[in-house]
DNA sequence: TTGCTCCTCACGTCACGTGAGGTGGC
DNA sequence: TTGCTCCTCACGTCACGTGAGGTGGC
């Protein structure tokens, strides 16, 4: 009985995310959720931080529609700034960490817009729906009114 | 210069969905975009009910995540019924014609819900993105400050 | 007649699905 | 010890992408 953080199986996440075990591999395999440091044929573990990850990347790629090789560059990006912000109270300068900052913002801003636009289809649709439903009602009332 | 609608041909018809003219032969393969009365090497032609049709689809694809396969089981779903309706105005009785609209509704209030559904993960989406915003903005506060 | 778009195979690719055969932890 | 879940190949599948080689309409 540790203080260690608990760790997962890749079935228990599978189970948590709603993927199966070979899309956590194949992720895996692509270099989206990092299987580094374990011995060959040994059982993955996962921590509720990967678990997080996985349903992040899950979330672009279903809702907004991102293909692997989106989220391969996504991740580069993201990696490129996580190794920065860990210089952050190290020797950088001011502007340097305005830059930082600067590239963080933009990146949320945009995937708050394909959001959006996904919102906008969304309603579209919904709104096109209501009316087929009136309409269908309409007739049953004219149905029953006779 | 006849009355006779106009017609498409595939390149246009993709150009205006969005899609491209291999999708378009594909589905027409599954039998989602008859391509019925046709000679052997032809030029396929489409009328604008069928770039609304493909449009359809295209939107249950992208927007609700449905297989080619449920479009299908979909499409046969709606021929029965389009095929029913045609006899609406024939010896039907009233009561086949409630069972007819009773379909319909139901299939209608399906897609609303999926389409809700998809709007709830969409703004849960879109109020983490918010808060993450709000963080750099708030470290960014933080570092002008000083 | 010259392009351009179309046609039909048919193989390639992306994102996994699905066993086969074997090892490892509660 | 017995299951159950895990492991690694490796081939299959779904939804198209991408040429190859050829024919047809403005």
């Amino acid at each position: 009985m540790s203080l260690a953080e608990q760790t997962l199986r890749i079935g228990q996440v599978a189970e948590q995310v709603g993927v199966t075990p070979r899309t956590i591999r194949y992720y895996e395999e692509l270099g989206l959720l990092g299987g580094a440091g374990r011995n060959k044929g040994a059982h993955r573990q996962y921590t509720d931080a990967d678990v997080a990850r996985l349903r992040e990347l899950i979330r672009l790629r279903d809702l907004l529609g991102l293909s692997l090789e989106e989220l391969v560059q996504l991740a580069e990006a993201e990696e490129a700034r996580a190794a920065l912000r860990d210089q952050w109270r190290g020797d950088q300068t001011d502007d340097e960490r305005r830059a930082i900052l600067d590239r963080a913002e933009n990146l949320a801003r945009e995937q708050i817009d394909l959001v959006k636009a996904r919102r906008e289809k969304l309603d579209e649709f919904a709104d096109e729906l209501k009316q087929k439903l009136r309409r269908i009602q309409k007739r049953r009332r004219e149905l029953e009114r006779r």
